[in-house]
Parts: structure tokens; C-alpha cells; sequence
DNA sequence: AGCAACCTAAACAGAG
DNA sequence: ACTCTGTTTAGGTTGC
């Protein structure tokens, strides 16, 4: 087995472990029956009780997770994920081939089997495994449940397992309570995942490959990538606490410095004791990892699409539609309703095969994964001027922005710009406006009330938008003129610009390159000169350097290019159009979810089939 | 510090 | 009365 393998099998037996553990936690926590029984089992300190009244609201989340920080983490860490996957697969070799010296059992532990092309395949999804790792762990780290050092900037990759390893969470639990870890013994015996009884036959079966079970190395660490193991290894004290880490504690906002862990540990009893703050921060926590368990199911669906795919059936459904991290809350309901086409004219099937896990349309408090990622004020939004043309981005990173419930870099006005802009007559009305917004992101499918509140806003406000009377209603122009005037001169690559753009960019980016690589031809507008590794975002670094204004529609896909390229399009927007135009979505309402993409035409020639199975979003 | 751009919230009014 | 649309004001953040 390669390494490759190796590391591919490795994971896929931590999540799928990681899945069931953290379904029994989150399903104990929020239910308050079960919650008396499991408490002993997994060790919650934490009272239902207590829990219930002391709701998170979005925008206590909002506060912990701000999108700027989202994705500038994202960025950083993504890119670091890459460096580090090449050096975990490097180590996890020099592992391997020192386990194979010491036990001379390479014949019967590896067999040696030839990799063939699945290695590339593999690796891709070993790419969006850790990426969703990585954003759990994100997400862990900062509810400040793992200690990730900030200034380190680094993400050994062995510390996705981390995230979702069980046993560390379960250790977690155990330490939050126990004032006395115990993991240090358990480390130093490299058992950490076989202590846990709870989950021992889930992960006999990541024993079944010798090289990854606890067999201690000469330098006393197992091969697993055990989280104790790794927290201890890249930190200082051997006794080590999941929410402690440099010196100070980890726990979600607290970040008081301890000098040692016993200091911590006193620490950790007196300021976060069982209280209701401590209740809440953990059943944030658990929306938070129920959130992501959702995801890493999808992902690992798509995974085993995938493989079925590369192996035996190459018109196999591409399952990875599905919204992956939007309308999580939602998810279960979506698998029954995605029998949508695909872009690319597949058919596609439902996908919740493997039966997403549901535990949050249950539960009577849901945190959306909006809130838990993207509600709140992105300052560094990237308008055009500043950043990639916004309809090159668009049209890079459409479907990412289409399912994934992260909020576009761009202003209001630039959107709208933009949604008026791909319109065959440079008009849109109101309703038109707010459908493009919900068509093409899923993040406006969440808080109507304020991103249309705010796009009213920007139509008033701003002069670029222009009303036009129609017969039936008004609708908006756009005054090209009035939009450029309004943009500052171009900008000069400043280190914050730069560091701006990045971070608008390279989550989408990244994002997208990763699709790309996985749905190439999904999305027509995405094939052709798109990222497919980081150095694009490099690349569009400086296309959004160079092409400041020259924007745009450069990938406009009705085929009337930039309107700059033709002024009389701007100067006097359109011929008003009788009709106000596509009848077919802008005269349902628009409720909250109303978004429904199913039945929302594009105007443009883009073939934005929709695949957001959405209709029960409300 | 001042400014500009931006975002969010809210009040208000008119039309349907 | 209600919703949608559109305008306006206010207060806040962010970056230059």
C-alpha cells in the first residue's frame, strides 16, 4: 500500500470514526433525555439544562467567526495545507519505512500494489479531505478548542486528524472536566485511539494497517497521528491540554495566559467552570461540529462517488453538486430534492446515499452555517478596483459562491453592477436584483431582510444605479460612466492590498481550483483558463493588479463583452424594456429562501443550471 | 486624525 | 393592513 494509500485509508477511518463519534456527542449534548445517560460515557460537563436557555445567537457567532477572518485563515491555512501535505506524505513514508526496519513485516503489512492513476484521484480528494479538515479544525480553533499557534502559521497536517478525531475530542471533554489529564499516559503508551473504548472497533479497522496502529516509534511516538501525540509535538510541554496551547488558554474567547499547564488547569476550573457561558460556548461547539460532520459526510460521499467513478463507472452521478457547506441545516431535506441536472446535463441523482447525517433539523436551536461562518461585516471586500474583476471571479469561482455559504468579496454595488450587467438589457428590477443575488450566491439565501435592505441601499445611494420607469414598475441601469467615476484611481500593489486581494481571493480561489480540478467541465465559464493550483491565485493576484478596470466581461458570457469596450452601453444604459422582464422567478415573491433556484431562469447564457436544490430552505 | 468607502440598521413614505 | 419599493439618515468599521 502507498503511502498515498496509506494516508487516504488512515483518514477515512478517522472520519468515518470522527462522524460517528461526533453524531453520539452532538445527539447527547442537544438531547436533553439522552444527555443524563451519555453523560458518564462521553463525559459532556455539560448540563442540557443549562445549555437550552443560554442560547448563541448568530451574531455571538458572528463575533467568533468573522468571515474576514474566515477567510484569511482559510487562505493562510490552505496554503500551508498543501506545503504540509507533501510533508506528511514524506513523513508518513519515513514512518513507514522505519516501521517496515524495526518489525520486518513489510511483506505482510504492505502489500505492495501498484498505484496506477488512482494515486491522482486519491490525492484529490485527499486534498478536499483535509481541506474540510482544515476547516474543521479552523473552526475548532477558533472556538479556541484547538490550539493552533497564530504566529507558527503552520497546519501539520497530522492535526486533521486531530480535528476530528474522537478520542481527542472525547479526551477533551474528559479535560475540560478531570482536572488532571490523563492523556499523558496514554501518550506516552501511543494508545491514544485504542484507549478509547467507545470507538475501539471503529478503529481496529485503521489497525488493520500495521504501519498506522500505535506501535510506538523509537522516538516513543506512535505512527498514528494521534492529536495528543501531535499537540505535544509541535508544543511545548509534554503535558499538553487540548485548550491550552502556547501559553495561554484556548478556551472560545478566553485566551488568558497561563505560564504551565497546572496554572491552566486551575484556570480552566475557576473561569470556566459550569456556568452558562461555558454551556453555551460548548453547545456552540457542538453546532459546530455538527455542522462539519455534515460536510465530511458529503465529502466523504463524494470521495466514494469518486472512486466509483475512477474504477468502474466512468458516467458515474458526480454527487458533489450538493451544496457543501451551505445549507447544512438543510441538508437532509436537499438530498431528497437533488434530482436536478447538472451543469454539465447529467443527470444527478439524489446523493445522500450514505445518509446525511440530520441531527440539526432535530434540535429547536439551529445555528445556521451562515452563522456560523459568514454572517457579519466583511470590511475587506473586494470591489472590483481593488481586486479580480468581479464577473472574472464570478465566473471562476461561480459554483463555489453558488453552494457554498460564503460571502461574495465584493460590495453591494458591485454586485449589483454586476447582476445588472449580465442581463441581455442592462436592466434588472428590484426583485431581479435580489433573485441574482440568491441565484448566484448561497449566502444571500440567509438575513433577506439585511442584504436587501442593503442592496436597496446601494440603488439609492449610488449614482451609477439608475432608475428607469417602466411600464409595469421601474427597473435598474447601471451608468457605467457614473460606476467608473466613482472608483478610485487604480490601486498600486500595496503589501495590505495585496494582502487584501489574497485573502478575497484565494478562499474562493482555492475553493475553485479544487472544484475545478474535481467538476472541470461542470461549469463552462470555469474551464478555461481557470486556477487549478494555488499559483493561480498568484495569477489572479495580478490580474487584478493590471486589469483593474479593464474588468470584467471579459468573461461576461452573453457575449457582449465589456461595457467599456462599448460606451454608448453605459453612457445610456438600455432601452427600457416593456416587460419587466423573466415573469418566470421575479414574480414569486421573494421570501426568505424563496432563492429556489429550481425554477429561476439565467438570463444570461451562462449555463447556470441550478443544482441548489433549495426548495426547502424555508 | 481625517477622510472615503462600505456596511448595517432603521425610519419613513408611496404604490399596489 | 400589509408588502414591496425607494429614499434617507445614522452609526459603525476599515483602510489609506
Amino acid at each position: 500500500m502507498s503511502p498515498v494509500e496509506l494516508l487516504h485509508f488512515q483518514q477515512q477511518q478517522a472520519l468515518q470514526v470522527a462522524r460517528q463519534f461526533l453524531l453520539q456527542q452532538a445527539t447527547g449534548l442537544s438531547s436533553p433525555s439522552s444527555n443524563e445517560g451519555k453523560q458518564p460515557a462521553v463525559q459532556v460537563p455539560v448540563s442540557v439544562a443549562m445549555m437550552s436557555p443560554q442560547m448563541i445567537t448568530p451574531q455571538q457567532m458572528q463575533q467568533i467567526l468573522s468571515p474576514p477572518q474566515l477567510q484569511a485563515l482559510l487562505q493562510q491555512q490552505q496554503a500551508i495545507m498543501l506545503q504540509q501535505l507533501q510533508e506528511y506524505y514524506k513523513k508518513q513514508q519515513e514512518q513507514l519505512h522505519l516501521q517496515l526496519l524495526t518489525q520486518q513485516q513489510a511483506g505482510k503489512q504492505q502489500p505492495k500494489e501498484p498505484l496506477g492513476n488512482k494515486q491522482l484521484a486519491f490525492q484529490q480528494q485527499l486534498l478536499q479531505m483535509q481541506q474540510l479538515q482544515q476547516q474543521h479544525l479552523l473552526n475548532l480553533q477558533r472556538q479556541g478548542l484547538v490550539s493552533l499557534p497564530p504566529g507558527q502559521g503552520t497546519v501539520p497536517l497530522q492535526t486533521l486528524p486531530q480535528a476530528v478525531c474522537p478520542s481527542d475530542l472525547q479526551q477533551l471533554w474528559k479535560e475540560v472536566t478531570a482536572a488532571q489529564p490523563v492523556e499523558d499516559s496514554i501518550k506516552q503508551e501511543g494508545l491514544d485511539l485504542t484507549t478509547n473504548t467507545s470507538n475501539s472497533t471503529s478503529f481496529s479497522a485503521a489497525k488493520v494497517s500495521p504501519p498506522i496502529s500505535h506501535h510506538p516509534l523509537p522516538n516513543g511516538q506512535s505512527t498514528m497521528h494521534t492529536p495528543r501525540r501531535d499537540s505535544s509535538s509541535h508544543e511545548e510541554t509534554p503535558g499538553s491540554h487540548p485548550l491550552y496551547g502556547h501559553g495561554e488558554c484556548k478556551w472560545p474567547g478566553c485566551e488568558t495566559l497561563c505560564e504551565d499547564l497546572g496554572q491552566f488547569v486551575k484556570h480552566l476550573n475557576t473561569e470556566h467552570a459550569l456556568d452558562d457561558r461555558s454551556t453555551a460556548q460548548c453547545r456552540v461547539q457542538m453546532q459546530v461540529v455538527q455542522q462539519l460532520e455534515i460536510q465530511l459526510a458529503k465529502e466523504s460521499e463524494r470521495l466514494q462517488a469518486m472512486m466509483a467513478h475512477l474504477h468502474m463507472r466512468p458516467s458515474e452521478p458526480k454527487p458533489f453538486s450538493q451544496p457543501v457547506s451551505l445549507n447544512l441545516v438543510s441538508s437532509a431535506t436537499l438530498s431528497k430534492s437533488t434530482s436536478d441536472t447538472f451543469p454539465d446535463g447529467l443527470p444527478h441523482p439524489p446523493t445522500s446515499a450514505t445518509a446525511p447525517i440530520t441531527p440539526l433539523r432535530q434540535g429547536p436551536s439551529v445555528i445556521s452555517s451562515s452563522t456560523l461562518h459568514n454572517v457579519g461585516p466583511i470590511r475587506r471586500r473586494n470591489s472590483e478596483k481593488f481586486c479580480t474583476p468581479i464577473s472574472s471571479e464570478l465566473a471562476q469561482n461561480h459554483e463555489f459562491y453558488k453552494n457554498a455559504d460564503v460571502r461574495p468579496p465584493f460590495t453591494y454595488a458591485s454586485l449589483i453592477r454586476q447582476a445588472i450587467l449580465e442581463t441581455p438589457d442592462r436592466q434588472l428590477t428590484l426583485n431581479e436584483i435580489y433573485n441574482w443575488f440568491t441565484r448566484m450566491f448561497a449566502y444571500f439565501r440567509r438575513n433577506t431582510a439585511t442584504w436587501k435592505n442593503a442592496v436597496r441601499h446601494n440603488l439609492s445611494l449610488h449614482k451609477c444605479f439608475v432608475r428607469v420607469e417602466n411600464v409595469k414598475g421601474a427597473v435598474w441601469t447601471v451608468d457605467e460612466h457614473e460606476y467608473q467615476k466613482r472608483r478610485p484611481p487604480k490601486m498600486t500593489g500595496s503589501p495590505t492590498l495585496v494582502k487584501n486581494m489574497i485573502s478575497g481571493l484565494s478562499y474562493g480561489a482555492l475553493n475553485a481550483s479544487y472544484q475545478a480540478a474535481l467538476a472541470e467541465s461542470s461549469f463552462p465559464l470555469l474551464n478555461s483558463p481557470t486556477m487549478i493550483n494555488t499559483s493561480s491565485a498568484s495569477a489572479m493576484l495580478h490580474v487584478g493588479h493590471d486589469d483593474v478596470s479593464s474588468t470584467v466581461e471579459q468573461v461576461n458570457s452573453n457575449g457582449s463583452n465589456s461595457p467599456r469596450l462599448s460606451p454608448q452601453q453605459y453612457s445610456h444604459p438600455v432601452h427600457v424594456k416593456e416587460e419587466p422582464a423573466e415573469a418566470e422567478d421575479d414574480s414569486r415573491p421573494v421570501s426568505l429562501m424563496a432563492t429556489t433556484n429550481q425554477n429561476v431562469t439565467i438570463p444570461d447564457d451562462r449555463d447556470l443550471e441550478e443544482e441548489l436544490p433549495v426548495e426547502d430552505l424555508s
